[in-house]
DNA sequence: AGAGTAATTATGCAAGCGTATAATTACAGC
DNA sequence: GCTGTAATTATACGCTTGCATAATTACTCT
């Protein structure tokens, strides 16, 4: 009986927003853009639809401005990564490449995400330029990893390599989100080391750090 | 002023319905699963919306049907490219690789229809089962070629690459799909022959067929 | 040629969509 | 404590959606 008789309570404008932004996000991400309506959106942040208009404009300004959120809390989480990551440059590359092939990046919401965003980006230019600059991003942290490595290899090389080991976690990922009961544990990190390893002529497999000690 | 009075033409159930799915197989793969209304569709199919219910239950079928016409022919695709390819298996697999990685498999719009479908597949247990069985196929495809070829490796090895050049595959065709002018004309292929090769260590490019007639 | 029939069109409806605007209400500052 | 104000809710509108049903119309069969 100690309940609050406040019909709702105010927040400012910041909070609002990264909540609005994440109840959009959440139901992209779970049911695809069909799902995430005004109303939908609302009810999850727990406020009434006409608050939305309040906030953004219009419904599209949202869906990018959520856009905007996912890409950046992507580059952001694969700078942590790296920032983490060891010094010995097989090292941080195997570490890399392991960390993109497990929870939290390997999960299925994250490529319903993807995919829901994907025909939206195709017809703003702005969000497909994020999305190109976001890709080239994670492609360029690759690159200056394999850079690294102690290993004779001209530029054109190093394009193809980075675009190659970019292709083959794009690959493991996508099929981990997919199809999640497809593999054992274990086996797409496993094997997206053996893979990168083969394509840059070493074996990154051994220079995994620490794996009795994931907790 | 020769023009024909009739109002529509009759036509037998299995031209309509292919017309309706092909109509809303290139809505979809265009813009979404959203630009793919009934009215959109009737429009494209050049019929009235009320038709497509005369042949489908709901609309929600109509999209289950377009989305296995899409898988079947993806897997008979796949099917012809291998039936017409060489007997040697290096030459088999490198021009397995080379066409999955050139118009017009790689195609923006393809990989709409693949966004696009996944929203669906996910809610759908049907829909689920059939992009499952397509992908096994897809990669037993590829396990049956590399199995083929003259190296030494066991039942684990040989599941761990498929999946492996399945990846990179997918990875690739993802990237050219989607910045399609990222990439030099070529380039792509050629990456994919070299990470594949790298992968089951032998040199699959040197084994490519007739690079010189395309046409 | 004329009737029957099924394909196709025409029309309409209820529900949900994004959006606009007016009415409330919580909170800050005096 | 009272008042001003901006955050929030409440209500409603026009539009599009998928779907149902009745009215046409092209083709088939005798």
């Amino acid at each position: 009986m100690t309940g609050d008789r406040r019909k709702f309570i105010r927040q400012n404008e910041d909070a609002r927003r990264a909540a609005l932004i994440a109840a959009a996000v959440a139901l992209i991400a779970e049911g695809g853009p069909a799902a995430a309506t005004v109303r939908a959106i609302a009810e999850r942040a727990g406020v009434t639809p006409g608050l939305i208009r309040h906030y953004f404009d219009t419904k599209e300004a949202l869906t990018r401005a959520a856009y905007t959120h996912v890409m950046e809390s992507m580059i952001e989480a694969s700078l942590v990564v790296v920032a983490q990551a060891p010094q010995r440059p097989e090292a941080r590359l195997a570490l890399f490449v392991a960390s993109s092939l497990r929870p939290p990046v390997v999960d299925s919401r994250a490529m319903g995400l993807w995919a829901g965003f994907l025909h939206q980006m195709r017809r703003d230019p702005e969000m497909r330029a994020a999305h190109e600059a976001s890709y080239l991003h994670y492609r360029d942290l690759l690159q200056g990893m394999i850079a690294d490595l102690p290993r004779l290899a001209d530029a054109a090389q190093l394009r193809a390599d980075a675009i190659a080991c970019n292709a083959v976690i794009d690959g493991l990922w996508l099929e981990g989100c997919a199809l999640p009961d497809a593999f054992a544990p274990g086996e797409l990190e496993r094997i997206g080391l053996q893979s990168v390893g083969a394509i840059l002529g070493l074996d990154l497999a051994a220079h995994m750090p620490n794996e009795g000690n994931k907790a």
